[in-house]
DNA sequence: TTGAAAGCGCTAACAT
DNA sequence: ATGTTAGCGCTTTCAA
């Protein structure tokens, strides 16, 4: 069907050995200017392209990187996909997605086939569901270079991209607080996720701050990271059925913010009622009815970073051994403003 | 770093030949049964791989596709990514994704860029910016099988996949007019893409229905898309500034629809007073604050047929000069619950 | 300065 | 039933 022209094609036409043909494109300084100038000239006229696969073959290299996301159709990590693009792109690396729906499974699954796929290194956000991390282990043992974004993990050692969770759950919370709430729930994601723990305590400790005193009850965790909208609901519908209900809460996460402010829509709750502080990247907050103030992170940014380095682990000349986590900086909105910044980056 | 077990290695560790290990591992019906169980037994101890770039050399196929989407921040597309995943992925096609950002330049190069990443295949949902198609129907020439969704071109003779945009655009701007308006603006996205000549002539046979004088000045286009906020709301301003200012808007497509209510509410403009029709596969728009009624494509369905008909087209014995143009049928919502349906299919 | 030949991992036609 | 060999497109010694 498809007749890709080679360089065998291009040596035969000009009369020379493919050899030369490659060292001529490759701009090889063996060759005499002429002979380049000939070669190059005929491949430009019949638009001859090297076959990346015969040189990932040969090169054990695929130049192209792996991602698994929870989601595409998610604000978060679509805005972190444009990062990865933006700089895998300007690299000459593709970019291979693929969504674990938050599901274990599904997640397992996706690294093997990427990394059965030959990509050069992996950029991953854990899914909800996922205690088990062995599937990403041995392939990072195997030498496979691996970089976490967002939802991270202690037990492998590389490098990391997260934003400052705690603090900006402390000012989330905070906030409530200062608006005059002290029962504040706490709608958070599964349980084990990196940014489940990290926001819950900084959740806490503006309770603490405060001198409010912190209510179990109050804390509702969604495992499957509000994938069924049900779990959400239920969660909220508990919030609201405590003998000393809460009145406002903090939710921990995009996709939960989302299905938090539906669920009290659906139970007729104004935001007066019952205010919402949490973290989202959605394009359009600030057209939503039940308002919602919100942490927002600098997905793209995260996609970026995150690239840069793993890039960096896939070029590197010698195994790096010293590996960093970028904490970038939040920020947080107000209804219609920013109104306070995160923390320092380090 | 990566250490690859091959299929030689294999031969060696059990004193076989390369290419009888290669039978045992695809079943090939000349091995014995015994020599099959240890091979494939020792294949999955050390838990082999075969290297898809090998097979992908030899084949000349590589099994992965290639999409080309404005944006997948964007609602309708990331629902179309997640049905293309769901078929790919079944029929063990690996998907690559790359955005245009609606810009001619990048679709170009996109599309290089894939066609020499030697993908099978190409799906492709047109950029506004782009009028001229050279980059596709040369590569379509050359044998590369591409299938069109949602914004696609008559140039090119293959199959694609679309939305009854006329009926869906009439039964939305009619929904206006029967609730009374009859000054109907319409916000529409490139001139010459597919989805806004179609559904501008619904608009228009909706009006031409009711006997409402088709008023050019009530006709806005984009013509990035509403890639740069900016243009839809100097849009969303003219028509309000007209001397006989629009009384409703009808909205052609998922970003302009979100951009439109965002200008309104900058204007102050309460849904009561400018109601607005327009596409959007939003997960959100139940929440929205100024309202929308809303035209939903089943962005997930055209997706997965779209890469059905693709793999068709790839796997395809015969050269394939039948082409067919699946229409698929929208919904329409009207703040919270489906009014009406599209139309039939094709 | 150029060419010949081997090899990356795998498969398939052709032996045996 | 198993082995040998050639070749997919390209690069890279090694020879000339």
């Amino acid at each position: 069907m498809f007749k890709p022209v080679t360089i065998k094609d291009i040596a035969k036409a000009l009369g020379l050995s493919p050899s030369t043909v490659s060292r001529a494109l490759r701009d090889g300084y063996e060759i005499s200017p002429e002979t380049k100038r000939i070669v190059k000239e005929y491949a430009d006229k019949i638009d001859y392209r090297s076959n990346p696969i015969a040189l990932s073959l040969k090169g054990r290299r695929s130049y192209s990187i792996g991602v698994v996301v929870c989601e595409v159709a998610n604000s978060f990590f679509s805005q972190a996909i444009n990062g990865i693009e933006s700089i895998a792109y300007n690299k000459g690396y593709r970019v291979i997605i693929s969504q674990s729906h938050d599901l274990y499974e599904r997640e397992v699954i996706n690294t093997k086939h990427l990394a059965n796929s030959s990509v050069d290194g992996l950029l991953i956000s854990m899914a909800a569901e996922t205690t088990d991390f062995s599937h990403l282990s041995s392939l990072h043992e195997n030498g496979l270079p691996i970089v976490f974004f967002d939802r991270v993990i202690d037990q492998i050692q590389t490098h990391k991209v997260i934003v400052n969770n705690f603090s900006s759950a402390f000012e989330a919370t905070e906030l409530l607080i200062k608006r005059g709430h002290s029962r504040i729930a706490h709608l958070a994601s599964a349980p084990h996720l990196s940014i489940t723990t990290e926001r819950m305590d900084g959740y806490t400790a503006a309770l603490n701050k405060h001198s409010i005193a912190f209510n179990p009850e109050y804390v509702q965790y969604c495992p499957h990271g509000g994938r069924i909208y049900g779990e959400v609901e239920d969660a909220v519908k508990k919030l609201l059925s405590l003998p000393d209900s809460a009145d406002a809460i903090f939710v921990s996460s995009d996709r939960l913010s989302i299905g938090c402010l539906r669920a009290l829509k659906k139970f007729h709750l104004n935001p007066e009622d019952m205010p919402v502080a949490g973290f989202s990247n959605s394009d359009v907050v600030e057209l939503l009815k039940p308002t919602l103030s919100y942490v927002r992170q600098p997905a793209f940014e995260m996609g970026r970073i995150a690239t840069e380095l793993l890039i960096g682990l896939i070029e590197a000349k010698y195994p790096v051994t010293e590996f960093e986590t970028k904490v970038l900086d939040t920020e947080l909105f107000l209804n219609d403003g920013p109104l306070a910044t995160g923390s320092k980056s380090v």
